[in-house]
DNA sequence: CCGGTTTCTGCGTTTTTTTGCAGGAATACC
DNA sequence: GGTATTCCTGCAAAAAAACGCAGAAACCGG
């Protein structure tokens, strides 16, 4: 096998699979482990591949990787944000989880907009409280240096004492079958409360988190309204949640 | 598995729910808890996660802090905030109210202080917060977006609640004639409140404050156990309050 | 066709990297 | 204050890489 042949053949192998090992190489060429070094040094130098102990890694994969500025995935929460707005009515009581989707849909309210926003998130009270026209109630207790998130029996007995017209889940996973779970045992006690008060439970949720799986349950798909991810509500990954009877948004 | 494809992994893992364990991630990827431990260590001194005990952290979502930049007469403040310190210790509860004498007071803990603070007041909280030892009880209600604290009936209720071993006042005005006052009437309640439940009410006030007077009444000079200022204790402007039975430091 | 040169490839050895393990130290939790 | 994790250090084994070298193949000009 030539050598340039041999060289096109593992560039393929990168950029099919984004790795590729040494050692699998030299079986499936029938090469020495030194011929392959060489060849992916070279294709390294040229740029085209990024050697690492073990193998290479194709480029995209190392961008992928890098979440350069601010937030991780902040297009997919913008947009989760927006769809989550929509749904908001002047005058509304909203109570919130926290989480960084929560604090995007925080930063990105109109301003325009006139409601009650309920949490216990240190972090998203810090942003609402920017915004001029919504009334912003905060659930007191023990604080939770951890999740920035007040913790705590009285929380939840506040919590307890409210109905609110929406509330907005951030989620840590969310599964067809083991329906959101978590793991922070607190966090997850002051979500099931937060559920069990209101009228309308609203899960936000970016795709990579969907059936995914925590240790501890927070709730079953039945307890959940609606599900807004960054997706489209006819993408096949959220059938299950459809068909769940969840109105997906 | 290659290295760094193992540490994109938990690199997505972090971004993804915030937190990852050491102990969850080695299972999950099946290799010894020390490479973990060894991979998160290159990735928070590559900047890209917190590295705390048991696991790690996503940074974006780490950093809440408050602009105080400019704080008036931070010097004298700095000054009082130490006199305070010294009345502090290990094991009590300690309510304090908002301003930036508070701040300056939160600022300056000694890092193995351990004691329970309570507050209201959003910018404390948050200095609280970063402080390693010390538990934080947040008083929930309504957010005044002027003054950055809770106010209303469900605060004053909570307040009542609790007995604490201190109470640190900043002061708006403080008058030998009237007492202390204040110009919030919402701050008002709840300083009553905080007066009412205490064991000890330690009064903070520059120098400036002492003599002038504000619309509304919070207290009398009776009420007070305890006044400090920047001043030497026997300077005389502060004599009709030594006078007055309160001890003066 | 042929000798010389260059390039490529494989092999043995050395060096580096990576990983797991054991112990004692540090830390968190109750 | 005591117990249980978790962390760090040094170490050893295994894997991979780097290096030097030699044989083989290809290339090239005469």
């Amino acid at each position: 096998m030539l050598k340039k042949e041999r060289q096109a053949y593992i560039l393929h192998q990168v950029n099919l699979h984004n790795k590729v090992l040494s050692s699998s190489l030299c079986t499936e060429i029938n090469v020495s482990e030194d011929t392959i070094r060489r060849d992916l040094q070279e294709l390294a130098e040229e740029g085209k591949v990024i050697k690492v102990h073990g193998g290479a890694l194709s480029h995209s994969f190392n961008e992928v990787s890098f979440p350069i500025s601010g937030v991780y995935s902040q297009n997919q929460k913008r947009l989760i944000a927006q769809k989550a707005i929509s749904q908001i009515q002047n005058g509304m009581f909203i109570l919130t989880s926290g989480g960084t989707t929560i604090m995007e849909l925080a930063r990105t309210l109109p301003p325009q907009l006139k409601a009650t926003f309920i949490s216990g998130s240190i972090p998203v009270i810090l942003e609402y409280m920017h915004h001029p026209n919504i009334e912003v109630i905060l659930i007191g207790d023990k604080i939770s240096k951890n999740s920035k998130i007040t913790v705590g029996s009285e929380a939840i007995a506040k919590i307890k004492q409210i109905k609110p017209d929406l509330c907005f889940l951030g989620t840590n996973a969310i599964d067809a079958e083991h329906g959101i779970t978590d793991n922070d045992w607190e966090v997850v006690q002051l979500k099931k409360a937060m559920i069990e008060s209101s009228k309308k439970v609203i899960c936000l949720s970016i795709a990579e988190k969907i059936n995914t799986v925590q240790p501890i349950r927070v709730c079953g798909l039945s307890d959940i309204d609606m599900l807004i991810t960054e997706l489209d509500p006819g993408n096949p990954l959220l059938k299950t949640f459809v068909d769940a009877g969840i109105h997906v948004l």
